[in-house]
DNA sequence: ATCGGGATCCCCCAAATGGGGGAGGTACAA
DNA sequence: TTGTACCTCCCCCATTTGGGGGATCCCGAT
């Protein structure tokens, strides 16, 4: 196939220039155009159909994720990766399902981004390894469920393996109080009303092991 | 005859890959798909008619017994064996009320589990003998302690989609003392503390189907 | 140096849950 | 007829759960 044909969207025009610059050392990246907003990102993409969208989230006006879910539900062979100097929860999960098959850093190495630019082309999703792990977390479902902490999912799974409040905090090593606080921000983040249902939850995500149901 | 062709239905991929490992050293015996969930596996076992179905019956959505009851309803002439890591009462008999023709743990030895299929698939009984321990002393006392009634088995199954005994109530036209009762009387049965539990128990068991658990 | 997220704990309080009784009704079988 | 099992509903009461505040500490980032 020929060389990947990438459009830089992005509103300070020296991160384009910088962009510009090292991209076009790769003989096989083709950069057909820049825009620097949203609207111009969308209309851009309309008229020139790049292989690859590079998109800058954070951009005054029509904003990054909202030009990535037009582009992409106008024109799905359109790939955008997403760009972006703040690594966040929201950002990145509204960036994913707004239809971004990638997601990286500015701060990311050169090699890097060509690799994903590459690999955005051939259709293959590339994630930061930090995007990755908030994705992880997050589990992509309607509804938007929060991602939860680290110590809340090891308390919701205990709670999957049927156990009070009071069983979970003496395994758990901490007060009983502790643990209905963590209880309270799963139930409100996942958006549930009982611990039932909690651990119903957990068990559709397979965040218990089928096996662990049995250890009671 | 030719060589035994199994379905492998397992949620963990490792217990898959170790079984895989495991059993395509025996030259009479033919790994020819995978299943990670109930569904899967009856699907598959549609598609490709296999022998025997290793079946685990923990699994998250559709349980093993739900996809065991169907896939012997419709293919008669395929063979399950319920593997699984637990032994309780309630898995061992209801697998083979199910249509389960061997029940195993995954303890079990190699050669043993080789033997299995190689009996499953010539349509001959072969029961771990811990399991054909509980399942005689099953059939010895009919009245045995685990037997919801009718009127329980529908309470524990919408408990299982996480709702309250007011829902319930409403639900089912009764009043919430009568399912507080009903609800303690499944407890007392299954030996459980907590309506999370007994949820956790019946989605083991597959009483709610997997797609049942969304309707919240 | 300050700010925010995360984890820990506390109080109060309303609701839900679970266990112990009992008490009608029906239906089915011994 | 007399059980017996099941479903229904009630009372009382202890415990658990869940929601609303707030507080402290630590740590990492700004």
């Amino acid at each position: 196939m020929g060389r990947v044909r990438v459009l830089i969207v992005d509103d300070h025009s020296v991160v384009r220039q910088g962009l510009r610059m090292f991209l076009a050392l790769d003989p096989e990246i083709d950069i057909v155009a820049e825009a620097a907003t949203g609207e111009e990102a969308v209309q851009s993409a309309r008229e020139i159909r790049p292989d690859v969208v590079l998109m800058d989230l954070l951009m005054p006006g029509t904003g990054g994720i909202e030009a990535t879910r037009t582009i992409r539900t106008e024109m799905p062979d359109v790939e955008v990766i997403a760009l972006t100097s703040v690594l966040d929860d929201e950002a990145v999960t509204g960036a994913i399902r707004a239809g971004a098959i990638g997601y990286l850093l500015k701060n990311t190495e050169a090699d890097e981004l060509l690799r994903a630019i590459k690999s955005a082309a051939a259709g293959q999703v590339h994630l930061s390894p930090e995007a990755a792990a908030r994705l992880v977390r997050e589990v992509r479902i309607p509804g938007s469920p929060e991602a939860l902490t680290e110590r809340e999912t090891a308390v919701l799974r205990l709670v999957a393996r049927g156990q009070a409040n009071k069983q979970i905090a003496r395994e758990l090593g901490v007060r009983e109080q502790t643990v209905k606080t963590h209880v309270s921000n799963i139930l409100a983040k996942l958006q549930l009303q009982s611990r039932t249902q909690a651990a119903l939850y957990a068990v559709e995500r397979g965040l218990v092991g089928a096996s662990d149901l049995g250890k009671r």
